[in-house]
RNA sequence: GGGCGGUUAGCUCAGCUGGUAGAGCGCAUGCCUUACAAGCAUGAUGUCACAGGUUCGAGUCCUGUACUGCCCA
């Protein structure tokens, strides 16, 4: 082996092993591979969108998972892919067309769209290639878009096929329109913020009364609307307001009369008890409207200007707020302003806030295929973890509303339906149609709206593998095992996609949905562009390596937490890197010329304890390492490697060996325990793993870690025997140690140590480890034995299996010492009468399990030796 | 308004089926000890938010309160 470099440099090492896999489709599942397989789809990205950290933590994850499973032989497949992003991607390039002083009409639609996949093919490997910065080992051979021509086909499927069964209509309700966007969203793209807002009181003149000054009043948040009140409406069993049953109201400025009806759903305690209907513009007057038999009409036009509405036409709405409410103050209509804390929908995409609009859009029956996914949680067909995010899943599912999928967009799959101009029919066919389907006609027209993004990714486990087509992919690889989200998208996503398996494959589309924890700074904000607390991913790869990421974030991520994350976590990462890469260049120093020569890997048997209890510490390891990923707890696996590396390897194994470091058998143990940890660690830490492996001598196997066994574990190398004694070793230094740092002792100076042991057999054990007792502890002379009187001038240290004597002539202060001794004692008398109270206690002696009781017999036995061995020691000063 | 989390060392958090409270960072002290100062050694620090309850025994289970975050309406 070369001599490494002191630092670990990761850069060169990252980019090197992940072309060096690409190249060599390590990420392509392996024909040769065991049958099962194992499957993940990537929550595809936006084609627009950047790399933020919790893609990172995402695709972290998802890669560990495969990476494991790839290694333990099964037929291991990423599926990698983006998706098209109706609304921003089309706001992208509207924005940049902008810049040319354009806008998409001037071009005309087909123009547009040209446009915007140009703009694809230019930006949109974007976050492809930050993925793989990270080291993310997916099949690149088989990514997808949901624009692509077979992702397309599946959507075209889609759609006809719930047409086909009635679950696509075309109706009008009110949508959450984003006038900024001009489109449709659905519920879930509508996000309820609360915002401090105003309650209005206004004053509606009862018809005939108007000089009189007869008048009711209203209160509402949106006054603007006003111009498209048609009625007011009270509830039938208000007292206060039987005088208004039958008669008419007069809008103020329009003058226009409206009648007061009754319903039940007004709540009399909410405002003045009076409301007025604007069912254009808002969902329960809509519904009340429509109960009521009352027409609407409209106050606004798609981006929110004011129409209909007299002297405000052309006014933005909210512009059209503020003018009328000085209007209204003046004519002594506004009767008072009172703040309002209230929630209001805003547009996910752009932030924008929605407007409830009447409108006329496709929407999907969802009550049927909620059932269906429903029953296949409670089948246990499919589960999330943590286990918390199924009730939500099914309190969603059990509440569910249609789902709006047009959008008024022309970035997208436009709907594939056909209006005649002849007659009522509308057609939707697979293929597009040339005539109409009722009469014949051939003056037909396209519908000109586009599908939900959503209703291309719900389809994505299976339309990224090939369907509707049966292909080898989807025979081979669907339905998945895990699917790895956030839990922000469950509705927008996760639900719909069970659905859609179920409904178009007549299967759930995976068994397990991982639901991770959300990023957040360091105050424990979402990271967020606008708040300007973002940490770049890559510039954290730069900084610290992908492996460095990679680590801190899952050592930082436990089951579903959310993450705390400030950039100065990715240190822990990469110090973690730089001790394993030193720990090899120790290795690489002293590693004998001829095993680089060795062609086949070598398994020596352990020679001492200290071998034994490595390998012990090693099987415990990989169990934890394999059960922890399974269970999706990556930060018990990430703080085992950690633990066992770093503390148990490094500065236990390898400093035990260092005297030994010369003979060839050492040698290849060492370096076997450390091929056994890289293989383990590999999933986490994909770069630098890989690159000690080509440099270990004994790896020469296969031709890449990525694509080696995971280790094999042996229950029987798991020796608690041995564990235990090297505690014991253990215990004997750090006491030692201890006492040179209390005493304030040079390190150089070597001390006398006595061990009077309690047993025969503690003394034999010690006997036979002197040598590194005595090189550990620093000692000068080192004596071991049972019952031995205590050394004059000696420090004593009290501990359960015996006694340590430091001599150190000149240096014991008497009162110091029965200080110390006394402080000790103190505690052991804490525990004692703790344990006392326990065994005294018939309860705890009838009730207890007998282990818990026996334990705590065996813990007084050795509390109550110490404490005899406390007083003779303070005795005896 | 409904639901779901969180509250454990100065900070960030583990602690799974109740049985002697842990890690990393930071702090303190001493060290360039035949890999690593991105390091080594040793150490100090806790009313486990609060109040009840269940239990022989509660950080862990139950109820309530406070603060805090998120989701839904």
């Amino acid at each position: 082996m070369d001599v490494l470099e002191k630092l670990y440099d990761p850069k060169k090492v990252e980019k090197k092993w992940y072309e060096e896999s690409l190249k060599k489709g390590y990420f392509q599942p392996s024909p040769l591979a065991k049958a099962s397989s194992y499957t993940i789809v990537i929550p595809p990205p936006n084609v627009t969108g950047f790399l933020h950290m919790g893609h990172a933590l995402n695709s972290t994850i998802q890669d560990v998972l495969v990476r494991v499973k790839r290694m333990q032989g099964d037929k291991a497949l990423w599926v990698p892919g983006t998706d098209h992003a109706g609304i921003a991607t089309q706001n992208v390039v509207e924005k940049s067309l902008k810049k040319q002083g354009k806008t998409k009409e001037d071009l005309g639609r087909e123009a547009f769209v040209k446009e915007v996949w140009a703009w694809k093919e230019k930006h949109g490997n974007r976050i492809v290639d930050q993925l793989k910065k990270l080291g993310a080992s997916c099949d690149w051979e088989r990514e997808r878009f949901t624009m692509d021509e077979g992702l397309s086909k599946a959507v075209r499927r889609c759609f006809y096929m719930l047409y086909e069964k009635g679950l696509v209509y075309r109706g009008y309700y009110i949508v959450n329109w984003c006038p900024r966007c001009g489109t449709a969203l659905s519920d879930e793209e509508s996000e309820h913020k609360e915002l401090k807002g105003a309650m209005y009181h206004l004053r509606y003149a009862l018809e005939g009364g108007e000089s009189s000054g007869e008048w009711i009043e209203v209160a509402t948040t949106r006054p603007e609307t006003m111009f498209g009140d048609v009625a007011v409406a009270m509830n039938p069993n208000d007292e206060r307001y039987k005088y208004l049953k039958g008669k008419s109201l007069i809008l103020p400025i329009l003058g226009k009369k409206i009648p007061v009806i009754e319903d039940e759903h007004v709540d009399p305690d909410f405002g003045t008890g009076l409301v007025k209907v604007t069912p254009a513009h808002d969902p329960n007057d809509f519904e009340m409207a429509k109960r009521h038999g009352l027409t609407w009409s409209f106050v606004m036009t798609d981006n929110a200007k004011m129409k209909n509405a007299g002297q405000y036409d052309g006014l933005d709405r909210f512009e059209c707020r503020e003018k009328l409410i000085l209007d209204l103050k003046k004519q002594g209509i506004l009767v008072k302003i009172e703040s309002h804390m209230h929630s209001v929908g805003h547009c996910y995409r752009c932030d924008t806030i929605v407007e409830p609009k009447a409108s006329k859009q496709w929407f999907v029956k969802m009550k049927p295929l909620a059932e269906r996914a429903l029953q296949a949680e409670r089948d246990g067909k499919v589960s999330f973890y943590p286990k918390k995010w199924t009730k939500i899943y099914t309190e969603w599912l059990e509440n569910i509303r249609d789902w709006c999928i047009s959008r008024q967009i022309w970035w997208g799959h436009q709907i594939p339906v056909w209006y005649c101009d002849d007659c009522d029919e509308q057609t939707v066919e697979l293929d597009d149609p040339e005539k109409c389907s009722g009469c014949g006609s051939v003056n037909i027209r396209q519908e000109q709206d586009v599908l939900d993004t959503w209703f291309s990714s719900w389809l994505w486990p299976f339309s990224s593998l090939g369907w509707p087509d049966a292909t080898k992919d989807l025979e081979d690889f669907y339905p998945t095992q895990t699917l790895v989200t956030a839990p922000d998208i469950l509705f927008f996503w996760v639900s719909r996609m069970i659905m859609a398996g179920l409904e178009f494959t007549d299967t759930v589309p995976f068994k397990r949905v991982y639901l991770h924890g959300v990023v957040r700074d360091d105050q424990g904000r979402k990271m967020s562009k606008s708040l300007g607390n973002a940490i770049d991913p890559l510039e954290s790869v730069e900084m610290y390596s992908a492996d460095a990421l990679r680590f801190s974030l899952l050592m930082l991520a436990p089951l579903g937490q959310d993450v705390q994350l400030s950039s100065e976590k990715f240190v822990l990462g990469r110090n973690f890197a730089n001790k394993i890469w030193n720990a090899v260049r120790f290795l690489s120093m002293n590693v004998d010329e001829t095993l680089s020569e060795q062609e086949e890997d070598f398994s020596p048997k352990p020679v001492d304890i200290f071998d034994k209890w490595i390998l012990s510490r090693l099987h415990r390891m990989i169990a934890t390492v394999s059960e922890s990923v399974e269970k999706f707890r990556f930060n018990d696996a990430v703080n085992c490697l950690y633990d066992f590396i770093w503390h148990d390897f490094c500065d236990w194994y390898v400093e035990l060996i260092k005297s030994r470091i010369g003979e060839v058998e050492t040698q290849k143990f060492a370096l076997n325990v450390l091929n056994t940890s890289m293989l383990c660690l590999h999933p986490f830490m994909p770069f630098i793993t890989e690159e000690i492996w080509h440099l270990l001598p004994l790896t020469k196997k296969k031709s890449s870690i990525v694509v080696s066994e995971w280790p094999e574990l042996s229950l029987d190398l798991i020796d608690e025997e041995v564990e235990k004694e090297f505690s014991l070793i253990k215990d004997v230094i750090q006491s030692t140690r201890n006492v040179r740092r209390e005493l304030k002792l040079p390190l150089n100076k070597e001390l006398c140590l006595i061990v009077d042991c309690r047993q025969e057999q503690t003394k034999t054990l010690l006997e036979g480890r002197k040598d590194i007792l005595s090189k550990f502890a620093k000692l000068s002379s080192l004596e071991i034995g049972v019952d031995f009187e205590k050394p004059a001038d000696s420090r004593a240290i009290v501990r359960d299996y015996g006694t340590l004597y430091v001599s150190l002539v000149g240096l014991i202060d008497t009162d110091v010492e029965k200080k110390r001794l006394n402080r000790e004692l103190e505690k052991v008398e804490i525990e004692i009468s703790k344990i006392a109270g326990k065994l005294s206690n018939s309860a705890f002696m009838n009730k207890a399990p007998k282990e818990v009781v026996e334990k705590e017999i065996d813990r007084r036995k050795k509390y109550e030796n110490m404490k005899q061995n406390l007083l003779d020691q303070l005795d005896l000063l």
